[in-house]
DNA sequence: GTTAGGG
DNA sequence: CCCTAAC
């Protein structure tokens, strides 16, 4: 696509984008003509700075006045999620239309007015996938017709009582008529003036005016309008023609870079040409900006021109191949903040307003580094918003557990990769099992087990709440289903020789007793022990008084193998010796041959 | 690592 | 049989 000089051919009373170095009596000739050429070829994402001119009768392109641009300020920013090759393209709309228009009266003013700019609110998220909708839309907006005053006048209405900088009369007296363009004209030496010949400079160049008094900042602005370039220096230029004469440069380049590092962001009304889609970071920082003019400019508040909106505006545009660290978002939200805060009055606008900013900045960048290594994220809820978070596995902040390390070292799947490996591993197989032994319980024994879990926790008060978080978070996805044991039912012979040992060694005795007595029994542990006495213990009182009422104790457990109750007797005999006998266990190791003879004899068993 | 205890 | 705290 040719470059358009859609400026030059435009119809007496147009209004137009020029970039800004393009504004010249000899309309015929841009003067940065190439260099636009080479963004369009490139591809490159340094933004151009446009002004918006007006075509007079004879062809001559005079900046628009403040009206216009402030019309077109907020029609174009309405809908400024546009890059400039869409620009291209509707501008050349435009001049077919505008040729069309030239032959018969205008019978639509397409000016924003009020109505319009408040159905535009909720359609302002729509606008970055809407991009035909807004492309014509813009079509109608770039183009103000100005045989529509009547409208016009409107829309300034509306606009001009919020907008309080563009009668800002503490800026200067100027305000309604036209710039004086004789300012720039020559050789301009932006040093020697003053703030207010700077302002006037500005409005003269951009064609609107600014509240701004950093001198440094309007000369670099001026300077940049007019030499349509980046690389100007603050200071000790001079611009003749249009084109930097002066020195200094590269203090003030490096200047820049350093400043670009700080991370200021950009609010200026400031086109990148192309990339759109095909360059991230580029339109990150487009649609960033553009989204948050928008929102100024959607409560009609024409700030464009803060320095320190701009100074980012400025630096995004040489070296801006980086994409924005997570720090980095951080930072920019508290900049943000006050950014906004300081320049907007409404309160109300404010969760709207973060809303709009977070949304972009979070959800594409936790994907991927600035080396485009892929992260694994899971959704997340930050205040509100549903954003993606690295995920990484959520370690207890506090005192690690003891049995964490043993717990880890039985799964030497504890990174982040592994478990889930691991997991998916195990699911699959268990999957194709289908509903066995492992996964039926899965989900029920996970839900039951929380449930339970803090319930004895909450009854008990004493556990804290990260403990409950991690064990609930945590462990059930990685340990559960991994390694549960395969279910062994107690053999007769096994309970046997489980109270023999206890009646050797005493309860609470259970390494031991797993050593002497279960060397066979390797799937025993010393827990299987302990539970397992502690099941008997239950048994002898559930099963023992029912045996002596004369019922039936396998009515109460037809599926489990029943207990002999001699082995009962022993375990309740046992179990309150050692209740009596207190710590005093060690008699009971000798004793127990006796005792278990005894009791023996006493259950008919053994 | 072992034990106690809730689940 | 699991899980955890406490030792």
């Amino acid at each position: 696509m040719a470059w358009p000089r859609w400026g030059e051919r435009a119809a007496a009373g147009k209004l137009a984008l020029l970039p800004a170095g393009g504004v010249d009596d000899s309309h015929d000739t841009l003067v940065n003509k190439s260099e636009e050429n080479d963004f369009e070829k490139k591809g490159t994402s340094d933004p151009v700075v446009y002004r918006l001119v007006r075509v007079e009768g004879d062809g001559t392109l005079v900046p628009a006045t403040e009206d216009e641009v402030l019309q077109f300020d907020i029609s174009f920013i309405m809908r400024s999620q546009l890059n400039f090759k869409k620009i291209n393209i509707i501008a050349q709309e435009n001049r077919l239309q505008s040729l069309d228009d030239s032959l018969s009266p205008p019978s639509e003013c397409r000016v924003i007015h009020s109505q319009h700019s408040d159905k535009l609110l909720p359609e302002q998220g729509d606008n970055v996938t809407r991009q035909d909708n807004a492309s014509t839309e813009t079509t109608k907006s770039t183009v103000l017709n100005d045989s529509c005053s009547a409208e016009k006048d409107k829309a300034d209405a509306c606009s001009r009582p919020v907008c309080d900088t563009s009668t800002d009369p503490s800026v200067s007296g100027v305000n309604s008529s036209m710039p004086d363009f004789s300012i720039l004209r020559g050789e301009v030496c932006l040093d020697d003036l003053t703030i207010r010949e700077l302002q006037e400079a500005f409005r003269a160049t951009f064609g609107r005016q600014t509240t701004v008094k950093d001198k440094i900042w309007l000369k670099r602005r001026i300077t940049m309008g007019l030499t349509n370039s980046y690389d100007v220096p603050s200071s000790g230029c001079v611009i003749k023609d249009y084109k930097i004469v002066g020195k200094n440069a590269k203090k003030d380049i490096s200047d820049m870079d350093e400043r670009a590092k700080t991370g200021l962001r950009a609010t200026s009304l400031v086109i990148y040409p192309g990339n759109e889609g095909d360059s991230p970071s580029s339109s990150y920082y487009q649609s960033e900006d553009q989204q948050d003019s928008s929102k100024r400019v959607k409560r009609v508040q024409i700030h464009n021109d803060e320095p320190q909106g701009n100074l980012l505006g400025e630096q995004c545009t040489n070296k801006r191949t980086r994409k924005p660290t997570k720090r980095y978002i951080e930072e920019l939200s508290d900049i943000e903040t006050h950014d906004s805060t300081a320049k907007i009055s409404s309160p109300a606008k404010r969760p709207a307003h973060d809303e709009v900013l977070i949304k972009p900045r979070v959800t594409p960048f936790n994907e991927a580094d600035s080396l485009g290594t892929i992260y694994p994220t899971r959704k997340d809820t930050l205040g509100g918003f549903s954003v993606h978070v690295p995920y990484v596995s959520r370690m207890r902040r506090g005192r690690p557990r003891k049995d964490f390390i043993s717990f880890a070292d039985k799964e030497p799947l504890v990174e982040p990769k592994g478990i889930q490996t691991a997991v998916e591993m195990i699911l699959a197989n268990d999957g194709d099992k289908g509903n066995h032994l492992r996964e039926a319980p899965e989900v029920p024994l996970k839900v039951s087990s929380e449930k339970g879990h803090i319930e004895a926790v909450d009854s008990k008060g004493v556990r804290n709440l990260q403990a409950k978080v991690y064990s609930a978070v945590t462990k059930p996805k990685i340990k559960r289903g991994l390694t549960r044991k395969h279910h062994r039912a107690w053999t007769l012979c096994e309970v046997v020789k489980l109270v023999d040992g206890v009646a050797r060694f005493g309860a609470g005795k259970w390494s031991e007793i797993r050593k002497l007595s279960f060397a066979s029994y390797s799937y025993r542990t010393s827990v299987d022990l302990k539970d397992k006495w502690r099941n008997l213990i239950r048994a002898t009182k559930t099963q023992l008084p029912a045996q002596k009422d004369g019922a039936c104790p396998r009515k109460i457990n037809p599926s489990i193998i029943p207990i002999p109750p001699s082995i009962l007797l022993r375990v309740k005999e046992l179990n309150e010796l050692q209740l009596q006998g207190g710590g005093f266990t060690a008699p009971v190791k000798f004793s127990g041959q006796d005792s278990k003879v005894l009791q023996g004899k006493g259950s008919g068993f053994l």
